[in-house]
RNA sequence: GCGUGAUUGGUGAAGUGGUUAACACGGCGGAUUGUGGUUCCGUUAUGCAAGGGUUCGAUCCCCUUAUCGCGCC
């Protein structure tokens, strides 16, 4: 079965709605975990289920490279593989044609893109076609269309032709594409170029996907343009699919994204930046290694609910993440990821109540003003 | 007691008679947005055991003292 989206509510350009799949029904605005080597670093499905995670990634271009699609599949799909069983997205390998096509001009051509493995080297070759198929075997729920993920800045001659390879490789993923229980998302890009952004969200709905992203936001470009980015996009989605802004996580920009109409969002922020000893709260981001928790033996927040909050001191989390501990990163992990999901929760309810305009204001005002503290 | 070798930041240490004394670790702070990366970037000794001397100039040369090591009575 494809994932079906229900609009059940608008709050100006604000949406909640429902996310229905073949692993549950979810409510949306989410954000989504990420698991690039068929695990969310260093917790167990348990634990997600536990922070009410719903939807999590996982990568096509790491999958392949290892353990290989062919593995997942003879373990009986990825969930089986990772023992999860909500809903997985699998990211198409677009965003390393970003991080990893050392040189632009010469590995991006129209049939594909060539890469160098960072396991050892060797020339790979990866294109819209093996990028799909590969999903396929993985079995995820929801597969992402190849794309090229632009970088920023880039220029408008360099935006375009991109944007519009990028719609070839969509149409071509498309027609290869077979699993009857898996959907397929469409890849919005354009760079910053508002005329492209419209041309590449028309034509890729103009496809017929399960649902639409928007990508090459989140790279280096200022608050504004990704904020025009979505704007310059999102106007041309239709309204009865799910919308998912791709790679975006600060709790800033999760509320920019939902009052722009965002519905899905997925971030390694939270993961990445607990494995480097930083904790969202809600008086802004903190690094549990500064010498001033040495000896603050409260909780990270004093009101969370996430296990960490309710086991564990900055002091002692400050101790494990100095001292290389696993079991640091893990708990910060833990917390940043029920604080964003926790975050969706509250944003949810509150576009249910016509609220959201005020709740975004008041979350803002004290996320931004931890200086004083 | 005599002889001898050392003494550089929180630590391990490089180094030179002449502008800002390597490097590493540690400390302190920052970054991180579809995750190659226990990652990246700042910053951290106005001072080279103490005092005196030689010199235009000494951490580097000489003397004295202190401390530590080694050898011999």
């Amino acid at each position: 079965m494809k994932i079906k989206y229900d609009l059940l509510k608008n709050d100006g350009k604000a949406r909640y709605g429902m996310l229905h799949t073949n692993y549950g029904s979810y409510e949306t605005p989410m954000f989504m975990p990420v698991g690039t080597l068929a695990n969310v670093k260093t917790l167990t499905p348990e634990e997600l289920k536990e922070m009410n995670s719903a939807v999590i990634l996982s990568n096509t271009y790491h999958l392949w490279l290892r353990p290989g699609e062919d593995v997942v599949a003879h373990a009986g799909g990825l969930h089986k593989f990772m023992n999860w069983n909500g809903p997985i997205l699998t990211d198409s390998g677009g965003f390393q044609v970003f991080s990893l096509a050392k040189n632009k001009k010469k590995d991006i051509v129209e049939e594909g893109v060539h890469f160098k493995s960072h396991l050892d080297g060797k020339d790979l070759f990866l294109t819209p076609e093996l990028s799909i198929q590969i999903q396929n075997k993985l079995d995820s729920d929801i597969a992402m269309s190849f794309d090229e993920c632009i970088p920023y800045p880039a220029t408008y001659e360099y935006a375009k032709a991109s944007t519009e390879r990028t719609l070839r490789w969509a149409k071509r993923g498309k027609d290869v594409f077979n699993n009857e229980n898996q959907s397929l998302f469409g890849i919005v890009q354009g760079g910053k170029y508002e005329d492209l952004r419209k041309f590449s969200a028309e034509e890729t709905v103009k496809m017929d996907f399960d649902g639409y992203s928007i990508g090459g936001t989140s790279v280096g470009e200022d608050k504004d343009t990704m904020y025009k980015m979505i704007d310059y996009a999102i106007k041309y989605l239709p309204e009865d699919k799910p919308r998912y802004l791709m790679g975006v996580g600060e709790p800033l920009d999760l509320l920019e994204g939902v009052e722009r109409g965002i519905d899905m969002f997925d971030c390694v922020l939270p993961t990445r930046i607990a494995r480097h000893g930083n904790a969202f709260t809600r008086c802004g981001k903190i690094n549990i290694k500064n010498a001033k928790y040495k000896e603050d033996f409260t909780p990270i927040e004093d009101n969370c609910d996430c296990y960490t909050c309710k086991n564990y001191t900055k002091a002692y989390v400050r101790h494990l993440i100095v001292s290389n501990e696993s079991l640091g990163g893990r708990l910060l992990s833990i917390h940043n990821i029920r604080f964003l999901i926790k975050l969706m929760e509250e944003i949810r309810l509150a576009i249910k109540e016509d609220r959201f305009v005020s709740y975004k204001k008041d979350f803002i005002e004290k996320y931004t003003i931890k200086k004083t503290n």
